[in-house]
DNA sequence: TGTTTTTTTTGACGTTCCGTCAAAAATGCG
DNA sequence: CGCATTTTTGACGGAACGTCAAAAAAAACA
């Protein structure tokens, strides 16, 4: 017989109560001020506690980052259905994903976090298989808008390369944009002022080199962009 | 009087032990192995002695980013001057810049831990900026062959891009194809089985999307890359 | 309701690593 | 050689991780 005491409930939903406590002070005070002990004191419980629901630190972290990718995943989902040619759905997902990052800046800290050697083997193999189950399916949505664009005739990819391939190089080139972009000094010398719009433009050069038609140089994908996050990305603050 | 003993030769030369150490400790136990006791213990001096030559461990880390990026600087110094046209060069430069990762793996891991929040904040204003001029000397190389590509005429750029914004392009595909090639698991689910070929691929395909001519479509750049391995690199294993 | 069993919580503890600093050792100079 | 200066040392305080036996709370039972 299990019924559903207060005191059941409440360990039930301690998990996320820990992730929710842990993002804030993620958030505040940086990687180096997330700390087991901080999280219980803020809970008001003590650290013991927090390791029944947790391995350790470090799950913690990639807890946090699979919470977020499945955030990811829904803005993806809505963004593939965006009435219009596949090209044009395909910057609906980048305005999803630009969006992203605008709205939750600490997925992104945490992710690197997460890249550091030596971290992420500490975590348990489930765990793992949840991130890179969450992160395959954000490709095969993007991969889908590929195959699409060739199913039109608007994209005809050499025989040598594969629908997973022209989503490894967005891919690529919005990590590698987002992360460079967190060096402002950098940016600055290099006489960036608008990051965002540059991996934007980038990701469109790429596809036009795949001769992904209508080319950006003949539509205005920024229109796109902005229609995008006005029909369906409306509940996100602007960037 | 400044004579050279053989004591003050010594402690010149610490730094650069110092880094040897820090450098073999992180190749063999990774990040969480690399801390100031084991380099100490390794160099047979006291722990204090470290201290004299580095304010914290973020600073030995970033040192040992520095140094190798004064290799990077070079290497790219070496390939700019290739005998072919710009775009062409550029490919040499692509081929130092795989070479780069494929010789020196530890530097990019080492990157990724400075990326993470706080750990620069913990360094001197001073390193920081032996970086930044690093990686800006190398950002000009490559944006010096952006110029002569258009001076060709092989390349026109629209007026809304500049030469630098072509290498942030260029780069971010790089940094964060490397990056995802880390993740040798999603690499395999995405069956993709030659990462390095296929980051050299996208940063043609984005070239070519600038309309960048002689196009990757028109030539095979795979040659010119073995070319370059050849020629100018022939003192770094194959990768 | 009172007692016993099971579950849950606790926080002191051992450990590791960072960075410091007063004392000790080594060096250099007259 | 003796003394002043420089350099080295490693014990120490502090912060954080993860553990675990003991205490407290909850649940089961009578």
């Amino acid at each position: 017989m299990s019924t559903v005491t207060p005191k059941k409930q409440e360990i039930i939903e301690r998990p996320r109560t820990i992730l929710r406590v842990a993002r804030e002070i993620f958030r505040d005070r940086g990687y180096l001020g997330l700390n087991m002990d901080r999280i219980a004191e803020q809970m008001g419980v003590a650290k013991g506690t927090i390791y029944q629901h947790f391995k350790n630190k470090e799950e913690v972290i990639l807890s946090l980052v699979v919470e977020t990718l499945d955030k990811r995943i829904a803005m993806f989902e809505r963004a593939v259905v965006f009435s219009g040619n596949a090209r044009e759905r395909m910057a609906a997902v980048g305005c999803a994903a630009e969006l992203f990052v605008v709205n939750f800046p600490d997925h992104f800290e945490l992710e690197k976090v997460l890249s550091c050697s030596s971290i992420i083997e500490k975590t348990s193999e489930k765990l793992q298989v949840l991130k890179t189950t969450a992160e395959m399916k954000c490709i095969s949505l993007v991969a889908g808008l590929v195959r699409d664009g060739i199913a039109s005739g608007d994209l005809q990819l050499s025989t040598n390369i594969t629908p997973d391939q022209v989503v490894f190089g967005l891919w690529s080139n919005s990590y590698g944009g987002y992360s460079i972009m967190e060096s402002e000094e950098t940016l600055k010398q290099m006489g960036i002022s608008n990051g965002y719009q540059l991996v934007r433009d980038m990701n469109h050069r790429l596809l036009d080199g795949f001769g992904w038609t209508p080319l950006s140089t003949e539509v205005d994908y920024d229109a796109v962009f902005e229609q995008v996050r006005h029909e369906i990305f409306s509940d996100f603050p602007k960037p």
